[in-house]
DNA sequence: CAATTTTTGGCAACCGGTTGACAAGGGTGG
DNA sequence: CCACCCTTGTCAACCGGTTGCCAAAAATTG
């Protein structure tokens, strides 16, 4: 076997003598000629139900696997979506892409992850990588700026999560109704003023959710303020306590439920009880909000059917089906648990 | 630009005119050969500085990125790695899949994600149908037996993570450093009867603890006790807490911290007080692990860092440097917070 | 049964790089 | 000045599929 040309034996490769045997080589056993071959692997009907049969008996004896790269070469398709989140160590990405990454397998697709840390530079490049190899990208809450995402857009399927774009497909949660369930609850729990604790000043979602907050109060004739927290981590909700207490609201709704962790962790070690004295509602229901003593009530953004609907709209796309023209909304709703509840003045 | 054959224009694409200039469009610009394009611009110093240099204007003038499916063709080569965990939900893997993202993107290759959902038959299909496209391959707490591995292995580099294989590169943390300092911090505390409450039966690692446990108890001469969960989660957690109590003990080491929580979360709601009258102590020190009241002690494995070292071993051995003979280990340590300490009788 | 249409398979070009073989050009030493 | 060697660019084959075009074969129709 050492002789150069092995002749009938199947293209043989580096060591693994297993894996790569090519249409050629099942033309060849099948008598048929290459293209034959490729058109009853891949064009279903193209070729008589005979020759059909013939050919795939032989590429399972010589248990076929299509190049990837040899398709992707002519064809473009990759059988293959990205995925790029802003921070791999945030949990409520987690989620998500676990969502992205059943619902893709489940269509034979395979998932490629970046991050791109926060930053939009890091985002564009990482996208700009991605979606040479990619047949379309997911963007989960993005930081760069439209214009940018609309130049994706342009290239490849692009579809956002967490953020509205006009021309560009978005899996947005709605908000509203959740935030109005938390407000009529604190509301009938005898609360008067409420403080909504911001988060990152580029997300978009956290003015979006400051705007259902401040108009569920109106509704329910609450008192809101708005209140900054420097980042929105377990460490940025610990940082905000004081401004909490300053504000005099007896009830918090905050951007992200790690805030919420957080402040409830400083203000229970000032020694305030919650609920009795003070009402937390978070944000998202990410892993381990029920974790806490006690429990954190919060509104639950479904996170992993974000990324399911994501890839679902891109396969459709790629699969020559059109976009929805407005952003698929998905629902959010309250999960009450222990943190919020009456107040006991 | 209708007419076929548009001549000088760099070779168009489907819609978006901005992408994909070829080396050919390099090479009649630039006045050379395209084979001389290729190796200016991946083999250093094959061509002169001259040529070089004029080629690397030429590509930067038109924007060239190479085409990765063009390239992987004739090499195998993708820059691309591909990571199996066995279960996305699960936050023991948040940390080691960002840790090997973050480790591939610095040395400029892409993680590809799968998700084995458990079960070793996924696992193994899963795979089979990365290693076609990746230049390597990391599995993190495998399910598959070990000679699929071995199999694997063959084919192309594999690195294993939190399992120790002969002739596969492992990464492994070594538990018997976190497991002597928190029996050893239990028996200072008063604790003379110990509990270990172990993990599914397929996983490498409950075994590995056990003995570590064993020995570590033995060493400071306090009696310890195996016992089985139905699954490693929360529910888990709470469903062995009889289990706990029956068996006397006033110390309990877990698997993993999700038993560690719903342990604690059960005995807690049973009116037992922790840590004053039984210490509980975690494993792996996931996120969300000081969340709870009191936060959980626990016995941590750096994950992050095994995602990382499992690239960095990965990357090298493509580089063609050999791979460690032995599992490469990595430290565990004791995180002491409040669930654990001494025993009020 | 011949004429016509529809299937079906083959040919060959192409996707965009990589690489072994080779020859022209340039430099060195005898 | 010539032989020899090294550097550098070119040629052409190749990786493994896909696809437009054409002709042979089969099926349909009058």
């Amino acid at each position: 076997m050492t002789s150069p040309g092995a002749a009938t034996a199947p293209s043989k490769r580096g060591r693994g003598e297993k894996s790569s045997a090519t249409i050629y080589d099942i033309a060849k056993l099948a008598g048929v000629n290459p293209s034959t071959v490729s058109r009853a692997l891949s064009k279903p009907g193209r070729v008589s139900a005979k020759t059909q049969k013939i050919i795939e008996d032989a590429a399972e004896q010589l248990n076929y696997q299509v190049n990837p790269f040899a398709r992707a070469l002519p064809t473009g398709r990759t059988q293959t979506i990205g995925l790029i989140v802003a921070d791999i160590t945030n949990p409520t990405f987690f989620d998500i892409i676990r969502g992205a990454e059943t619902t893709g397998s489940a269509r034979d697709y395979t998932l490629v992850l970046a991050e791109s840390a926060e930053s939009p530079e890091t985002e564009v490049t990482a996208a700009r990588r991605l979606l040479s190899t990619v047949d379309g990208l997911i963007l989960a809450s993005p930081r760069m700026d439209d214009d940018h995402i609309r130049a994706l857009s342009a290239d490849k399927p692009v579809v956002v999560i967490n953020r509205q774009i006009d021309g560009v497909p978005c899996v947005v949660p709605d908000v509203n109704k959740g935030i109005s369930e938390a407000v009529r609850s604190l509301a009938a729990n005898g609360h008067t003023n409420l403080a909504y604790v911001a988060g990152p000043a580029q997300s978009w979602m956290t003015g979006r959710r400051w705007e259902g907050v401040k108009a569920a109060c109106e509704w329910s004739k609450l008192g809101a303020v708005r209140l900054e927290s420097s980042k929105p981590t377990v460490d940025g909700g610990r940082q905000v306590a004081r401004d909490v207490l300053d504000s005099g609201a007896t009830a918090v709704i905050t951007y992200n439920d790690l805030l919420a962790i957080g402040l409830m962790q400083e203000l229970q070690a000032g020694g305030m009880r919650v609920p009795d004295q003070i009402s937390i509602v978070g944000f998202d229901d990410i892993f381990g909000a029920d974790f806490t003593t006690p429990a954190l009530t919060t509104v639950r953004s479904p996170l992993g059917e974000c990324g399911t609907r994501a890839v679902t709209i891109l396969l459709d796309v790629l699969q020559g089906h059109d976009a929805p023209d407005e952003a698929v909304s998905v629902e959010t709703e309250l999960v009450v648990r222990g943190s919020s509840g009456r107040l006991l003045a």
